[in-house]
This record gives C-alpha cells, sequence and structure tokens, in this order.
DNA sequence: CTTGACCTTACCATGATGGGAAGGACTATC
DNA sequence: GATAGTCCTTCCCATCATGGTAAGGTCAAG
C-alpha cells in the first residue's frame, strides 16, 4: 500500500502521515526501490488509532503516550483510563470556560437592542470592562483559539 | 505613557502591542525624540477594549470589525449584536464538538476496569473505531486544537 | 511513448503569543 | 559625571497541526 492509499484507508492525509513520521510519531515506513513509502495493515491500523485519537481532541503529546500503551503486552488498563480521565478533566475545563464567555456575551446581547441606534452595552462593556488584573506580567497560560478548530478531525481554523 | 505603562494599565503584553501595531489592528502608536512609543489614555482604553475581546473569545479578524463600529459614530448596535451572536454561536459549536468528544471518552472510560491488566477497552476503540469516512480527501473546516488554547484571555496552548 | 495520477522532498504560511539577542535610552545612585 | 539597572527598540525564532505549492521522479494505462 503507498500513500496515498494509506491515507484513504485511515482518514489520515498523506501530509500528515509524512508529517508523524518526520516527527517521530510513528515509525519511518519501508520504501519501494524507487522511494516510495509502503504501508503494512498494522501501519494503516495505527494511522487511525492516531486519526481517531486527534479525533477525540487528544493531543499529539499524549498520542504518543497511547501509542506506547497500544504497542505495550505489558501495558496496564489504569494507565490508559489515566489518560483518558486527563483529557476529560481538560476538555471540561475547556468547555467551562467558553461557557463563560457564553454567558457574559449572552448577558450583554440581552442588554443590547440591537436596532439602528448607536447606544450599546457590549461595546461600553468592552470598553470599561473588568480590569486587567494581571495578565501582562505573571500572566500563565491558558487562551482559546478565538475561531480555531475544535470540530471533529483534521481541519483547521473552523470560524477563522 | 510608554509600552511599558500601557501595557500594566491595558493588560495587552507589550509584546502584543507591537504586534497589533504591526498588523493594522491599531494605529502606530506616537514616538519620543528617540524612538519611544507614547500612548494616550484613549489609547489605552482602545487595547482594553481588544484585551477584553479576545477574553470573550473574539477572533482578532471579529475585533477588526468591533473596533471599527466603537469607533464608528454612525454605529447601529444591531451591527454589534449580531457580531456578538454570532461569537455566541460559534462558542456553542465547539462546545457540543468538546461535548460529544468527552462523552465519547467518559463512555470508554466507563468500559474499562482501570487497573494492572492489559485488556482496554479505550485502545480496542481508538484501534478500530468509526470507519474514516471521508477526511482525508473532500473533507473541509473545524477541527479542534487538541490540545490548545480555549481558556479565557491571551494565552496559547494551556494543555500543551 | 505520452499522459495523467501519484509519489518525493523542501519550503512557506497560518494565528496569537512568548523568548531571546543586540543595542540604544533613561533613571537613580554613588 | 560615571556606572548600574531597568526599560525601550528592532529582528529573528519557536510554537502546533495542518495545508499549499513547487520542482522533479515514478508508474500504469492508453
Amino acid at each position: 500500500m503507498n500513500i496515498g492509499e494509506a491515507a484513504k484507508a485511515s482518514g489520515v492525509s498523506a501530509k500528515m502521515i509524512r508529517y508523524y513520521e518526520s516527527t517521530g510519531l510513528i515509525p519511518a515506513a519501508g520504501r519501494t526501490g524507487s522511494g516510495y513509502r509502503v504501508y503494512s495493515d498494522t501501519e494503516v491500523q495505527m494511522l487511525r488509532f492516531i486519526r481517531r485519537s486527534r479525533d477525540l481532541g487528544f493531543p499529539v503529546e499524549k498520542i504518543e503516550e497511547l501509542l506506547a500503551l497500544w504497542r505495550a503486552r505489558s501495558r496496564q488498563s489504569g494507565d490508559v483510563k489515566r489518560l483518558a480521565l486527563e483529557q476529560i478533566n481538560g476538555l471540561e475545563r475547556k468547555i467551562s470556560e467558553m461557557q463563560s464567555m457564553m454567558e457574559t456575551l449572552q448577558h450583554l446581547a440581552d442588554a443590547c437592542c440591537g436596532d439602528h441606534r448607536p447606544d450599546c452595552p457590549i461595546l461600553a462593556d468592552l470598553g470599561n470592562g473588568p480590569s486587567p488584573v494581571n495578565k501582562t506580567g505573571p500572566a500563565k497560560k491558558t487562551g482559546l483559539p478565538s475561531s480555531g478548530r475544535v470540530t471533529s478531525a483534521s481541519p483547521r481554523h473552523t470560524a477563522t
């Protein structure tokens, strides 16, 4: 099977298959005499594993761990479950952050008459809203893509 | 006010202020004789507007529109409300996608005994899960950051 | 043998952000 | 006034997962 067929069969684009190989997420595929990559059913299954994991929102970093467990004969299901629960937690956090954004926006939108007049509580809030607090300095992490993906599989900036 | 003070006052990092200037989101700041950028209260308010908008998950692209409306004396609050509602819709979509990921993971985790044994329904699902369908080819948009951001304000890869 | 579909590598772009280097400017202390 | 330390400037690099494109080689069908 060449890379195009493996891509179709796994749902991972040829581009990404090469990328995963280059980053070491998957081992280098075999080659034909002329340099074409060759894939076995086992490798396609691994690619499908990766795609499915990405669909569930796992960062590639975690997929590396999942793959290791998948391959390990001596694995303990508890390790896998832990990764899954971590991922669930991460998703929960992101969801609640987005929900609070949504609520704020909903309040603002409710307060806005939304007609031809220029007075707008939404703009007023954006201009005067909560003070900066920290952010600039010690501000740590956590921020959302704004528009970004989120859908399911491969895509990039959904809303963007 | 120089850039550092403006950063503290607005909650937008000096780095990002320069970046916003370079992309044209905000007009070029005035300069002192020696080249330091100078900011007025009005400009700081604009920066705060931007930060607040980012906190609510607006992509910079949309913030450009919001800023234009903010400045326009002839604006109609309906236009602003429309942007807010669009943003709410986008957030809703992302949230429901993440929720379905979460549900799937929860089902899998529930089915996994999570002990020392190697048998794991999570790995089994990842390896055999739903077929690729399309994805590789015509697959269009919408995909989530995996781990990435999503939190609240500026940050990047939260989970990463 | 030509055509077209596919493969190869290599490089560039994305979006919003941080990091760092190299050098100039300002401020406070000695 | 010199020196130290903090701030500013610009420029370049990295991120993360993905797509695009370009230039060239390969293969299979006609």
